[in-house]
DNA sequence: CGTTTGCATGGCTGG
DNA sequence: CAGCCATGCAAACGT
């Protein structure tokens, strides 16, 4: 895929680099995540580091970690306010990742690069977490299951049984433009994330590595994190 | 004929 | 016992 290839071009981090330390270009130098690694508490892997948030009614439950607000996030409701109507016809190939190459907007005034800069520097609200399964990572599937209670009280409402687009950003400032969406089971409903093939490519997800969901203060975009497993810095390349 | 998409099933956990 | 979710699978597609 030509877009992978000139995303791998963009993300130096591919052989010994760190990819939390890849400064891409949109980064403007500063590093967007906080300390993802402070985020996950030190949840075992099955119980649940329950949150402190109070009008959540979550729990998680698995190996999930929803992390709880003080004040940003009481109402999960709140991060429902920008409704993307995309209407969802062409899912297909729609699919689609830009660079935010704010350096090439000609006429960036310095108030657009303020709001850049503050954009880049606002602190990320830790939603929650998931642990990838085989599933997830699994690249045919390109999809990413997510926690029910999690994707109701963080993810914008779905209009109708097509699900929505949705632009998520990952921590290097790369934007996606995934779908969001469920299925109707037996009991209920699957919320899933589609359209991630590049980005788990990208990542290299592998079941056991965690994908986090946060909320940028700044503006109240979806940003996402990734986390190989269990802090193994020395196991970063790639097998075979 | 290899993929992708959407769904149904079954294991598992919490209530 | 109810519901969640990981996974298997068949239909639908694309090459």
């Amino acid at each position: 895929s030509p877009e992978v290839m000139q995303h791998a071009k963009d993300v130096p981090g591919g052989p010994s680099i760190d990819p939390k330390r890849v400064i891409t270009g949109i980064n403007l130098g500063v590093d967007p995540i906080p300390s993802p690694d402070s985020v996950v508490c030190n949840a075992s892997p099955n119980k649940v580091a329950t949150l402190t948030t109070p009008g959540a009614v979550l729990q998680a439950q698995s190996p999930l970690v929803e992390i709880g607000e003080e004040s940003s996030v009481n109402s999960p409701d709140e991060i429902n306010t920008s409704h993307h109507k995309s209407g969802g016809k062409h899912r297909k190939n729609a699919y689609k990742q830009t660079q935010v190459q704010s350096r090439y907007s000609p006429k960036t005034s310095s108030e657009e690069l303020k709001e850049i800069c503050r954009l880049s520097q606002s602190s990320l609200i830790p939603l929650f977490e998931k642990e990838l399964t085989a599933s997830d990572a699994d690249l045919r599937n390109g999809r990413l299951v997510l926690p029910k209670r999690c994707a109701e009280a963080y993810f914008p409402k779905i209009s109708g049984q097509q699900g929505n687009f949705i632009a998520v950003q990952d921590t290097k400032g790369n934007d996606w433009e995934l779908y969001y969406r469920y299925w109707s089971n037996t009991n209920g409903k699957m919320y899933v994330l589609e359209g991630l093939k590049d980005y788990i490519i990208l990542m290299q997800w592998k079941a056991g590595d965690r994908v986090t969901f946060y909320k940028r203060e700044a503006d109240g975009k979806l940003v996402m994190g990734f986390k190989k497993y269990q802090a193994a810095k020395s196991d970063q390349k790639s097998s075979t």
